[in-house]
DNA sequence: GACTGGCACTCGCTACCCTGGAGTGCCAGG
DNA sequence: CCTGGCACTCCAGGGTAGCGAGTGCCAGTC
């Protein structure tokens, strides 16, 4: 019993409207709205298989009729023609992403930048330790016996930790041992790195065995242990929009879901395979974001893909627009990294 | 007309009741939840002065109290005893602060627990660049005209920059400038850097001035144009308590502040001053914000303060409370920068 | 067989009224 | 200066009625 062409139509149109308006959606406003050539009894009964396929339902009964969760699925899927972006919004997203000064800048022009095109909460992982690659480790003296370990990765991103030592060294020890860390890691992703390291214990020479143990232990730490990714936030307050009342109640479990910095990265964080992902309500692992929607893809240089971002709302999102403007945002932000 | 020590004990209790309660308070509860040796209607005559004064008011004809601005206003300043915190609370803050690995760390975990301690939303400022002084300068060649400048701060701040050369160097070059402008530069505090920055192009050996210019250039953009301190923020969620209700029609001009980084920098940042601060309800500067209440201090290692930190609520917050987890966090954190 | 118009029915929403209770202001008396 | 009492105000909550939108179903038509 596959759904005819009518019926379609008739599921887009309740998603559409509804996702205008906010309220449920009647047979007799329908075949206005859309200049159906049917009667609205027609369309009714289209209303009813749909309902009992469970694409669509009523709050209550003699009430419009609301997309589900398969609804809406079915939908993104099959019946959402992609909008483009407006030239306007394709200008605005190149100012405001022109001019950003380093990786935080970038990231949160872009966090802002998402989350006030779509009108929603725009979540952006920085660029994820684990894709990157070194671009250079320095080592700063602290004081005798402490040292300052900073990585600086090809992403921008840099990182730093502070490495105590079993001896003493001077200026010009560390000047050395710079030099070996830089020569066997320089330009290895992030990833490949433990046996590089380990390697560097190895053939270290004898006496400095107890020092690089010591900065062999901080860096796999700092490489490989952290997996505390970072993440940008914006657009909470697009949570209270007004229209989005019934989700008003619900507005607490999900500020509480979003300062979870776990959760946001599951959220957009695994974005590796598909280009983009649309995860509808119930299909949300996380329980407290049932009932919402997030749209979210990978982003980076070329083709690589360093780091997640994504939007999160009601499921009465407007799929087509979030759609295209998450996955044109996070194509211009991997223009700006391919040219940093 | 000064307030006599019946009608000081009134408003108190007014303040009291209503944190506790969120609900006017009447003439007779007060009686009797604070046994007070004198009648309702005593009470109420003494209400009807504080009211004449303007230190409470009544939401309509016939309904309790509930305390001004002003009210509170004189509650914090000369009718609050300090709170001290629990032992038990003293030592969530130690085990939640001890175990951070580096400045991110320090600056989340802090944000983080005064959210939680307070119930309220809590904003870290990360210390501040021109209060700091600078450890260690690095330059990192990308390419033959490309130079990537580290700068870490005695705060354990990192931050970067790309210069653009006019002309080409080598490794030689590169580490002969650094040990130049560290030698000039470390140690020095980032507010005076300036002049020493222009003694840097001043002196430089004449075949490397157009290089040297545009490194100073990007130094003075990086250490003073850059007011853009960073922020972090948690505990939005407390915004929606129950009991908060009133407050919660408000709730999205508030979010939208806290979203302006500028927002908070002014809210919390400029406590350079006073110890401690408490601006009420309308004392707020910001717009958005007048009918909440801001708590916040500066802190840093020792005596020195290198950022601020604090908490913002409904005006009817627990000011003892409050206040005593803000001096308590901020003195913590301090011992913390200390030892780094 | 598919579509249409009509009709009875359901049910949420709003407005309205009413009453109960809490709280006040004021006054006369101790 | 304080107290007890009293009349008054006004919010909150509950119950009711009417309205309107929308449905399901049925008989009729193309």
């Amino acid at each position: 019993m596959p759904l005819d062409e009518r019926k379609l139509d008739v599921l887009r149109a309740i998603v559409e409207d509804y996702v205008a308006t906010q309220e449920p959606v009647g047979s007799r406003a329908l075949v206005e709205r859309h200049h159906m050539r049917v009667s609205a009894a027609t369309v009714r009964n289209d209303m009813a298989f749909l309902e009992d396929e469970g694409y669509i339902r009523q709050p209550h009964t003699s009430a419009g009729r609301v997309p589900t969760d398969r609804g809406y699925r079915l939908f993104v899927d099959k019946l959402s023609r992609i909008k483009p972006l407006s030239p306007a919004e394709r200008r605005a997203i190149e100012r405001f992403l022109i001019g950003a000064v380093d990786l935080d800048d970038v990231v949160h022009r872009t966090v802002r930048l998402l989350a006030q095109v779509t009108g929603q909460v725009a979540v952006v992982q920085y660029p994820s330790l684990s894709r990157s690659s070194i671009r250079h480790l320095e080592l700063v003296g602290v004081s005798t016996t402490r040292l300052l370990l900073v990585m600086i990765t090809d992403t921008g991103r840099v990182e730093q930790r502070v490495i105590e030592l079993p001896e003493t060294v001077d200026d010009a020890e560390v000047s050395a041992i710079r030099t070996v860390i830089n020569e066997k890691l320089v330009g290895k992703r992030l990833s490949e790195t433990p046996i590089h390291i380990q390697a560097l214990v190895d053939e270290v020479d004898p006496t400095r065995i107890g020092m690089m143990s010591s900065i062999a232990a901080v860096l796999l730490e700092t490489l490989i242990e952290r997996t505390d990714e970072r993440m940008a936030l914006a657009g909470t307050a697009n949570l209270t929009r007004a229209g989005v009342l019934d989700f008003h109640g619900s507005i607490r479990p999900i500020l509480e879901a979003l300062e979870e910095e776990v959760v946001l990265l599951k959220l957009i964080g695994s974005a590796g395979e598909e280009p983009l992902r649309v995860r509808i309500g119930d299909e949300n692992e996380i329980e407290h974001l049932r009932g919402t929607s997030v749209v979210s893809t990978g982003y980076g240089p070329g083709a690589t893909i360093v780091g997640g971002l994504g939007v999160l709302g009601p499921t009465r999102m407007d799929y087509p627009a979030t759609i295209s403007a998450v996955s044109a945002v996070a194509r211009y932000v991997g223009e700006m990294l391919a040219q940093a």
